[in-house]
DNA sequence: AACTATTTATAAGA
DNA sequence: TTCTTATAAATAGTT
């Protein structure tokens, strides 16, 4: 029997090297968010728009009820209408407006960090229950275990610096809601950040162990 | 046989009527077009954007690198009407400039979290997967990934506080300088992605292999 | 561009 | 809002 196909098949989630692959499936895949966008819009009467630029730099756009209609309502977005035009409003709002979206930025990723801490929870719940019993090591073992700790402290690293923008950020906003703007405050601290600047070593992770959890010794231990 | 759940049914193509349900349809839909919209820019590298209005009027974007990068894009390709630009000159495109360079650091960082956050995963599988068939007992690994955890939720809990007190600072300073916000719009930007569901459970998490082995989580197996 | 085997996305329900 | 489950849809690999 001939085989028809082999049906779908998982693909990595990363850039698709095969030229004309890539090219097939951007076809299939943009046509398919337009589809998306349009069921959206028509089901919950949203108002959306899309735009697409191919790697080959050809621009597509889908919108409901037209794109640039989004795009000037998107512009001019504001959670209260009427208030941009106060005579004094121009100017602070636009900042305001990028520095507020930029919060909102964190805060989402935040949630994500939250969504992830939680199932790395879970996760871990389930591996102790499982070995509370059970319970012995090798070698890979501790390994595992540092590459954890590694990866964690390189995430707790980057969600400090993303924090420190985010002050770095609020002075900006600070200053100019006050003064003309000059120069921006490069540093943190000031309100009461757990994490110590500077440092990325031994700062505020309470129980992390810090290098090895088989106490610097390494994975040879065992 | 008692049916566990209807399943998915097949809906008719139209303004959903009842309101709860469209809210619901909205959330799910929205986040469901957004990853989309993310794996088409991964797979192909195209750059796109998409903006969305809730029928209550909030809007969202989503953006790969980033919403604002792809509107002035396409602005330039289909001069349509420039929004803010030229009127105001010379100090807000050098803040513009500045807040795009800082947002795409933030992106660049959040798709290294995203990464880093595959990687944890990975190791956790292969960690229970290597135990899976091993049994002994060493109190200092469940120790140890209790400290991990107790890391995760201290670090946790740290950026939630200090992310909550700048957008308290924000909304503040804003009430000062204008009116009361009714709440900031919630958008998206070109954040990196919650997490890949899909994979493998239904929300893409844990469900780890379980190979044909006793499948109810926990020390049973033994 | 069409065709299917599968993977994904989701409508319902809890 | 979140999770689960049964199904509808999208789509990767072929033809």
């Amino acid at each position: 029997m001939d085989r028809k196909g082999k049906g779908r098949q998982k693909i990595d989630m990363a850039k698709i090297q095969n030229e004309s692959h890539l090219q097939v499936t951007f076809s299939k895949r943009r046509l398919g968010v337009f589809k998306k966008a349009n069921e959206l819009a028509t089901l919950c009467g949203a108002e959306l728009g899309v735009l697409v630029f191919s790697p080959g730099g050809k621009a597509y756009s889908f919108g409901h009820p037209n794109v640039d209609t989004i795009i000037a309502k998107f512009n001019s977005f504001s959670p209260f209408e009427g208030q941009i035009t106060s005579s004094t409003g121009d100017r602070r709002n636009a900042t305001t407006r990028e520095l507020d979206r930029r919060l909102d930025e964190a805060t989402q990723m935040l949630q994500n960090e939250k969504k992830r801490g939680k199932e790395l929870k879970k996760m871990l719940q389930h591996e102790r229950q499982k070995h509370w019993f059970v319970a012995p090591i090798e070698e890979m073992n501790v390994e595992q275990l540092q590459q954890v700790e590694a990866g964690m402290m390189e995430l707790r690293k980057q969600v400090t610096q993303r924090v420190g923008q985010l002050e770095t950020q609020a002075k900006m906003k600070e200053q100019r809601a006050l003064v003309p703007p000059r120069g921006l405050p490069n540093y943190f601290g000031g309100v009461g950040w757990p994490f110590e600047a500077g440092a990325s070593g031994s700062n505020g992770f309470p129980v992390m162990p810090t290098t090895g959890f088989n106490n610097g010794a390494g994975p040879s231990s065992f």
